[in-house]
DNA sequence: CCTGAGTGCTACGATATTCGTAGCGTACCG
DNA sequence: CGGTACGCTACGAATATCGTAGCACTCAGG
């Protein structure tokens, strides 16, 4: 059986999955909202991955606050947290070497 | 000026990135065991990919060895180790709710 | 030297994904 | 009745990925 991780690898792994999760750290966005936050991600692509992150059990679709994370979806996102420092660190060493 | 984690999340949200850092976290493999482990991704984007990660400063070229993961690379695939547990009880939630 | 097997990697047409833009239907506010 | 903002769909153009074939090289037997 395929492993669990493989499957989340996935689908973090598929291309802008993450960057909604992320922008969604801190609270709901409207569609549009969300749209230009990820830097003008086309509207079907935003739509069909929020169907995505829906049908995972990460977001909420607001009926009037926009779009949001469950309890789950911030978890996962609160899990990233500690890349932040990775990625300071990382930027720093590819600015100085290039 | 652009976080630098937003960055980090662009990278690691390219497709088969993510994957390939997976597949490499217990030690070197070589371009065609990658591959398939991978599951069959084409040589042209794998090629791809390993410049883009080496361009990164996460993969060593061997020469002998394969591709394997440098220190930088291996820090940043251990901080995924959390998520193991994360996608455990997410699958089961998912196989349980549908 | 030759052959066979394994390697990293490129080429290229077919297929799938994403983009960019336009616009529909609705709701709310004046 | 405008005007504005919303969620979302449609669709052609651009781009990315796939799948397969194959080249150049290395190494181990025979």
């Amino acid at each position: 059986m395929r492993p669990a991780l493989a499957d989340l690898i996935d689908l973090l792994g598929t291309k802008w999955v993450m960057r909604i999760l992320w922008e969604l750290r801190d609270g709901a966005l409207s569609f549009r909202a969300l749209q230009s936050a990820c830097g003008g991600i086309s509207p079907s692509v935003l739509n069909q991955r929020l169907e995505l992150l829906e049908n995972a059990g990460l977001l909420l679709r607001g009926q009037s606050s926009g779009y949001s994370l469950n309890e789950h979806g911030q978890s996962l996102v609160e899990l990233h947290y500690p890349l932040a420092a990775w990625a300071q660190a990382w930027q720093d060493r590819q600015s100085s070497t290039r």
